[in-house]
DNA sequence: ACCCTTTGAACAAACGATTGCTCAAGTGGC
DNA sequence: GCCACTTGAGCAATCGTTTGTTCAAAGGGT
C-alpha cells in the first residue's frame, strides 16, 4: 500500500515472502484497538475520551491504554467531528503574510490552539472580494470558529462575518456589537516612546501618523498627543502628517515635515519608520545626531535597518495566544471575560534614537 | 440559537411570536435539500456531486440545484472527509513565519489549495523536537498531503516524514529518495546577479555565502562561481565568507571581506545583504559608489534598506502553487512528472548597485 | 436464600455524506 | 401483446466516532 509521493519505507518494502506487510502502515481505527484489547469500541472510547464520571474497571482501562499504544493509535478528526459537530479547528484570516506582525500573531495563535487540540487552517484576506473568506472557511463545518485580522472597513466585515455564522475573535481591531477582540495597548506603546524621546532631551518630536480614522491609528495618535502634554510640551499639529502604512507613505510625510525641523520622529508603524529614514538619510541628516527615530512594533526587520531602529515592543504573539484561547473558550460554551488591550513589553534601544542637538 | 461570539443578528432575533426563527441560521444539509427538492437524498447527491455519467432528469437536475442555492448549502466536509477518506485539506509546515520566502510561499500554496477546493492548515516547525509536526497533521485523518518547507537535516526529516505517512511535496530543498519538491534555481540567480554587477564593471565581486552544506548555498556559490569564470574573472576564494542566514552573520562576513577591496557584494539573502550594508555604512564606504550590493530573493523589506537594495526576485509565490498543484495531482492519484527548478523573474534594480568605481 | 442496587461493559443509533444495488416505469422490437 | 432493455430514482450500507440505553453479573441487606 505505497502510496503516491510518500518516502520509500524500508519497513514496507517487499517482503521475503512477497507478500507487502500493510499491518504496520495502516492506520490503526477504534475498533482495531477495541479487539486487541478484547472490549467493545464503546469501552474503548469511553477509556480514552472518557471523564473520570466514567466506570471502567482499571483493569480494562490499562489495557485499552496499552492497545491504543501499541497500535499507535489517533482518533480519526473527520469521524469525530462529524460526530461532534465540531472540526476542532479554526480559520485565521490574515490580510497580508508578510506583515510581521500577523506573522507573529499567527505564530502565537497556533501554539495556544496546538496546546488545546486545536487545529489552524490559514486564509489569506485578499482585495479581490468576489467571494467571502469567512463563508468559505465556516460553510462546511470546516471551523469552529474565526480568529480575525481583518483590515475591511467595518460595514463589509460585519456583513461577512454575520454570514459567517460563526463565533468569532478579532485581532487586533474593534469593530462595534463585536463582543470579543484582543488588541494591542496603541496608546500606551506611542506613549512609552515619547516618554524615551523626551527623556533624551527631544521636545520636537514629529509623528508618521497611520490611516485617519483607523481605530489603532487614533490610539497611537492620542498616546503621541496626551505624552507630550503630560511632559507640558504643547501638542503642534503641524508636527503630524499622515503616512498610512508603506514606505512610500512614511517617506512622503517625512517630506513634508523636515521643514518643520523635528529633533525626533515617531512612525506609526516600522515601515514608515524606514520610510522616513530614508528620507533622513537622503536630506543628508544624520540618524542619530541630527534627527532620532522610534518604529512602532519590533521585528526582524528593525536590526536590519541602518541605523538599527529602536523599537517599542508589542506582545504580538502574546496576542495571537490569547485570541486563541478566547476562541477556544467561546466554542466550548464558556463566557470568557473581555480582554484588556495588550501593554507594550517595553523599548528596545537600537542606535536610530539618541540625545538631542543641542 | 444565537451562539457565543457570533454578532448579534437582526434576522435572528426574537420574533413577535416569541419563538427564534431557526430556519435561517441552521446550516442546511443534502437531507434539507433533497427534501425540498421532492428527491432523495442519493439524487440529490448525485446531482451536486455527480459526474457526467450519472443519468438523471434535465428537470430534476434542476430542481436539486435551485434547493441547493436556494437554502445556500454547503456539504458537510468532514461527512464527505469521513466517507470519502480523504480531507480536502493540506498541511503546510515552515520553520518560520516571518521569512518572507515562507510567507510569499504559504501565499502561492493557499491560491492553489483554495482553487481547487482544498484547505491549508498551517503549523510551524520550531526547534523544540518534542514531537512531529508531520505525525502531529498527518495523525487522524486531518490532512490529506503536506507541503514542507523545513531546514532540519536530512536524517531528520526523512524519518519524520516516513513516520507521518501521507504523501509530500518538499518547498526549496531537495531530500535524497524523495520524489517530488519544487525548488528555486539558486544557481541561475546568483548568475545572472553577477552578470549584472559584471555589466557594470565590477571585477571584484565578493559573495556572503549560505550555510557551508546547505543545498542552496552550494548552488549560489556555483551560480557565483560559474559567471565568474564564464566572463572570464577568476574565482577567488578570498572573496568568499560564511555568512550564514542572520544579518549578523552578513555583517561578520562583511567584515572579514572589508579587507579585499571588493567593489561589489553578493549576499546570498536580502537579510545578510541588509548586514553586509550596515557594516559598509561604518566603514564609512558609500553605496553604490564605493561598494554594490546585491540580495537574492526579493521582498519588500529591500525597499526599506537604505539605499533601496538591488535584488533577484524570484517566483517564490509560484513556488508555493506548484507545489500545491503537484500535492494535489498526487493525493488524486495522478503521476505528476519532475518540476524544474524555477528560474528567477529577472532583476530587481533599485539604488543598492552603480557602475564599478574606476 | 431472595430481591434490589450497583457496577462494568456491550448494543445500537446517530452524525451527513457517497455509492453499489435494486427496482418501477417507460421504450422498442418482434 | 410479450419480453428485454434502458432510464431515472430510491434503498440501504458504509465511513469511524460518540453516547444513550440495555443488560448480565456481582454485591449487599434482610
Amino acid at each position: 500500500m505505497l502510496r503516491n509521493g510518500m518516502l520509500r519505507n524500508g519497513i514496507l518494502g517487499v517482503t521475503p515472502a512477497g507478500g507487502v506487510r500493510d499491518g504496520q502502515s495502516m492506520r490503526a481505527k477504534l475498533s482495531d484497538v477495541a479487539r486487541l484489547a478484547g472490549v467493545d469500541v464503546s469501552t474503548a472510547s469511553r477509556v480514552l475520551r472518557g471523564e473520570a464520571t466514567q466506570r471502567i474497571r482499571q483493569e480494562t482501562r490499562e489495557r485499552v491504554l496499552q492497545s491504543a499504544r501499541t497500535l499507535n493509535y489517533a482518533p480519526n478528526q473527520l469521524a469525530r467531528g462529524l460526530r461532534m459537530a465540531r472540526s476542532a479547528t479554526f480559520g485565521i484570516v490574515v490580510p497580508q503574510l508578510d506583515n510581521p506582525v500577523f506573522a507573529s500573531a499567527i505564530f502565537g495563535a497556533e501554539k495556544a490552539t496546538l496546546r488545546h487540540g486545536y487545529s489552524l487552517l490559514i486564509a489569506h484576506r485578499g482585495s479581490e472580494a468576489t467571494d467571502s473568506v469567512y463563508q468559505r472557511m465556516s460553510h462546511g463545518n470546516r471551523v469552529d470558529g474565526l480568529l480575525v485580522a481583518s483590515l475591511d472597513d467595518d460595514r463589509l466585515l460585519r456583513n461577512e462575518l454575520e454570514a459567517a455564522q460563526v463565533p468569532f475573535v478579532l485581532l487586533n481591531r474593534q469593530l462595534a456589537d463585536a463582543p470579543h477582540a484582543v488588541v494591542l495597548d496603541s496608546r500606551a506603546a506611542a506613549e512609552i516612546a515619547i516618554d524615551h524621546l523626551v527623556a533624551l532631551g527631544h521636545r520636537r518630536i514629529a509623528h508618521l501618523a497611520g490611516r485617519p480614522g483607523g481605530f489603532n491609528a487614533g490610539e497611537r495618535l492620542a498616546g503621541y498627543r496626551g505624552a507630550l502634554e503630560r511632559h507640558g510640551i504643547g501638542f503642534d499639529p503641524a508636527l503630524v502628517a499622515v503616512a498610512g502604512y508603506t514606505a512610500e507613505g512614511g517617506a512622503e510625510a517625512m517630506r513634508q515635515l523636515l521643514a518643520q525641523r523635528p529633533t525626533a520622529v515617531l512612525g506609526a508603524t516600522l515601515v514608515t519608520a524606514a520610510g522616513a529614514m530614508a528620507v533622513l538619510h537622503e536630506a543628508g541628516l544624520q540618524i542619530p545626531q541630527d534627527v532620532s527615530v522610534v518604529g512602532l512594533h519590533d521585528a526582524p526587520v528593525a536590526a536590519m535597518l541602518y541605523p538599527q531602529l529602536t523599537t517599542v515592543r508589542m506582545p504580538t504573539e502574546r496576542m495571537g495566544e490569547l485570541a486563541a484561547d478566547l476562541l477556544i473558550a467561546l466554542v466550548e460554551g464558556r463566557t470568557p471575560e473581555a480582554i484588556a488591550p495588550l501593554p507594550p513589553d517595553g523599548m528596545v534601544i537600537r542606535a536610530s534614537t539618541g540625545p538631542a542637538p543641542i
